[in-house]
DNA sequence: CTCCTAGTTCCAAAGATTTGGAACCTTGGA
DNA sequence: TCCAAGGTTCCAAATCTTTGGAACTAGGAG
């Protein structure tokens, strides 16, 4: 009972990818989970800035709620573990991005719906 | 600036509806809590059930997940307050039901998210 | 090599949610 | 009147989440 060595969304089989940041893949999202997530006022204003700014620095979206650098970095790491966001390395700097194209492929309207909203 | 005397969710002014069970009303749902609400599998089937079924009578929906009593009433509590469902007394029963319109007015698409995903 | 910056991880305290038994309330019947 | 059924509320234990300071890591510049 180890650690299985599927492809299934965790433990890549051969090339054990050093230091590379994890996302789920689009078929194994969580409805559940995803919902959880951005069922925090914080995090659903940071997938709302993510969608009007598209790719922005990672401390960039924690400085602007004001949140100390732990705190952003916990809640960006939510939003990449439910699957909502993309993490690139560029250098010694990060850009997260929504991930609406396997949003929209698994959970069609969902980023409307939390994007609509407030729009008002 | 104190509270407005229309009809905001809670307090009525003159009437205080003695027993009359607590809705929050359509215009001041929240997406946050809404998301927050469904972001537990046993109250996103809940939801699933109340969109399949129809109106149901509470107990048989916590009946069905194999739940007690007061956890049955507790999460339907916490759907009723994030405005998801109705519940309507009829003598010594109460029912619920999905608040279907109301949602696709406040947040149009989400209830289809809700329930289209686990269709495939 | 060393320093600076952007970011992460660690950790413990504080806070919020969830669970289920027990007691309680209400209505409709017998 | 008294009882049973369907539900709610109370409460405390268990669990999960959030917060933020401090220590740490990796790259790039000088």
């Amino acid at each position: 009972m180890a650690q299985p060595e599927t492809t299934t969304a965790d433990a890549p089989a051969a090339a054990p990818a050093r230091d590379t940041i994890r996302h789920p893949d689009a078929a194994s999202l969580d409805l559940a989970l995803v919902m959880r997530t951005v069922g925090d006022p914080l995090r659903l204003q940071m997938v709302r800035t993510l969608d009007a700014e598209g790719e922005i620095l990672c401390g960039a979206l924690g400085d602007r709620l004001g949140l100390p650098k732990s705190t952003g970095s916990y809640h960006l790491r939510l939003l990449r573990e439910a699957g909502l966001t993309r993490t690139r390395q560029d250098g010694t700097l990060r850009y997260v991005s929504l991930r609406r194209a396997d949003l929209e492929d698994r959970f069609p309207g969902l980023v409307e719906v939390l994007v609509a909203d407030g729009r008002d």
